[in-house]
DNA sequence: CGCGTTTACGTCGTTCGTAACGATA
DNA sequence: TATCGTTACGAACGACGTAAACGCG
């Protein structure tokens, strides 16, 4: 048993049971991979996926036994590696960060413009996707980081730093009848328009969808998006009234879009960033982090990532705290705290 | 980076960076070693030991990380190993326990000959020691299971199974003055003789020493050993009065000792088998837990003793519901439960 | 001079890539 | 016939062991 040969069974399982592109993403040839595959199996006594012929069906029961240690096993040789790199002050790098639109587009881009200019050497990679492909990409190790955000905490088999709480804003064109009503716009009110936000709203278990059903309610979403500006072209279009993050609001939104808080509707959102807990960070992520979310000392993150640990996390601060808005009242949470 | 290589890291460490003694733990020759060490040093680009001359001095700081995260590994590709003969039903191998003697010569025996009996081609390796030596055997991946006990829970780097709970009882010869008294010994009486118990009773952290010294008496202890033979030898020479694990008395002790309960003056102990978290456990090993423990059902091991999950074992029973007792009245602790 | 490490060297095993073959849809 | 996995073979590399050299106490 080998390192390479665990790198290789998980490559062939990650490429979906096909050798070839297996090899390929490991920069080895299809033959060497088949190979070492077999003499794993043959070492083990197991096979690790049932055959159909020639070509590979499933992952055996005992296959995704061990392909889950053998993700271990690499990450933590990843993690040697990291460590090593550290320790030399090497300042360069890859910084693979899965994340949703609305943290790329409005959230990352001060934080990686300060990383950029501490380790101008160290790549950033911005994969954009759903938080299903997000957890995916990051039990699969592909990334180093993913930052999604929810109302409820996420999957415990991951390391969540709280980053920031944020609340969602509705948005509309300034002629639309809700205009009218004024400041205290209520559930009811809004579920008599058609509605336009994120894809998520489409899962009745997304905080959105719960919070109408709370109520008795049942919103139209008329057009949903991954992406804020999308909603924001189809609110000004007149598809519907828009639910969004406030991070999206464009100081030029105010122009021709009408605004409104509705914190005491739904529950506040947090941000986290999603790590592996055995995968040691570069320097340069833990300064990422740390660029993130102020609250979060960078001295202080390697202890508070660490598994062995309980997770003791400084409390998030509110986004309007960290950039202030500029179209509601300053927070009234910061004398909360 | 090959796991060879981390295995030589590791053997070398624990050999007390003597590299021509750790070739000979890992059946390999002393150039292999040497050469291996310092292609992972170079890959790596640290120095993992710091050396004066030629020889190794002392682990560097970077040195002493990457040697903990390759314990994992290599805990990892055993786990794997396991794993799969666990898997092909492989009815032999070796179980390691390291383990106190009052356990050793008390306590184990039936569960070991259960186990002989179910597994007959599993070696079984008996290892004794202090309770420091069994955490460093079972950090250093030495063994498969320590048993050890005390009356707070154990390290938190390690999972902690509670097998039983025990309590001490004195003897002393039947002519003894204390054996006058009567049923109800105090810690003041029993202050005013020499004693004579475990080893660990020379710490000032042990239960027996925070118990007399809670009571503001300084005990003397005439004569320490680890064994509970020994412990009855001196006894019975009149050395002075003997404080042992309830587990320890024979039927035949009652000849010529007089034994009495001491429930109420001295903390319960409890017995706990400890495995390392991330080390998966052969099935002879689950049953060996099982056969001693009737509380740990063996097809709900696995889930229990999985570290992703919250320890939720079922409470311990006490020895005396177990296996009864010669001397005191049955336990009326079931009562309770 | 013994102990322990490093260096040198020869052998063996292993890995890897190329190329041809086989099977499958 | 295109795609994918296996087999075969040769070259290169790497690991390992033996033996000798080097430093140190």
């Amino acid at each position: 048993m080998t390192i390479t040969q665990l790198r290789y069974l998980v490559a062939i399982a990650d490429a979906g049971l096909n050798i070839t592109q297996a090899a390929e993403r490991v920069y080895a040839t299809q033959p060497g991979l088949s190979k070492q595959l077999r003499q794993l199996e043959d070492e083990l006594g197991l096979q690790m996926f049932s055959r159909s012929g020639r070509s590979l069906e499933a992952v055996t029961p005992a296959g995704a036994l061990v392909i889950e240690r053998a993700r271990k096993i690499i990450s933590e040789a990843e993690s040697i590696r990291a460590l090593a790199e550290n320790l030399r002050h090497e300042a360069s790098g890859e910084l693979r960060i899965a994340t949703t639109h609305t943290q790329a587009r409005f959230v990352l881009p001060p934080a990686i413009a300060r990383l950029k200019q501490e380790f101008p050497d160290v790549n950033i990679h911005l994969m954009p996707g759903g938080d299903a492909e997000l957890l995916e990409l990051l039990h699969r190790d592909d990334i180093d980081l993913a930052i999604m955000s929810g109302t409820s905490t996420p999957p415990a088999s991951f390391i969540a730093v709280p980053i920031f709480d944020w609340e969602r804003i509705i948005m509309m064109p300034k002629q639309h009848p809700l205009s009218e009503v004024g400041d205290n716009i209520t559930l009811a009110q809004l579920a008599d328009y058609p509605l336009v936000s994120y894809e998520s709203a489409l899962s009745p278990e997304s905080s959105l969808r719960r919070a109408f059903a709370a109520a008795d309610l049942n919103p139209r979403i008329a057009c949903t998006a991954r992406d804020a500006d999308l909603i924001k072209t189809y609110v000004r279009a007149g598809l519907g009234v828009g639910i969004l993050a406030e991070m999206a609001i464009l100081p030029e939104d105010q122009a021709d879009l009408e605004l409104r808080c509705i914190d005491q509707l739904l529950p506040t959102c947090t941000t986290w960033a999603l790590v592996r807990p055995d995968r040691l960070l570069r320097d340069f992520n833990l300064a990422f982090i740390s660029a993130l979310a102020p609250q979060l000392e960078r001295r202080k993150l390697p202890r508070m990532l660490n598994p062995d640990e309980p997770d003791q996390f400084p409390a998030p601060l509110h986004w309007r705290d960290l950039r202030g808005s500029v179209y509601c009242q300053q927070s009234t949470r910061s004398e909360a705290s």
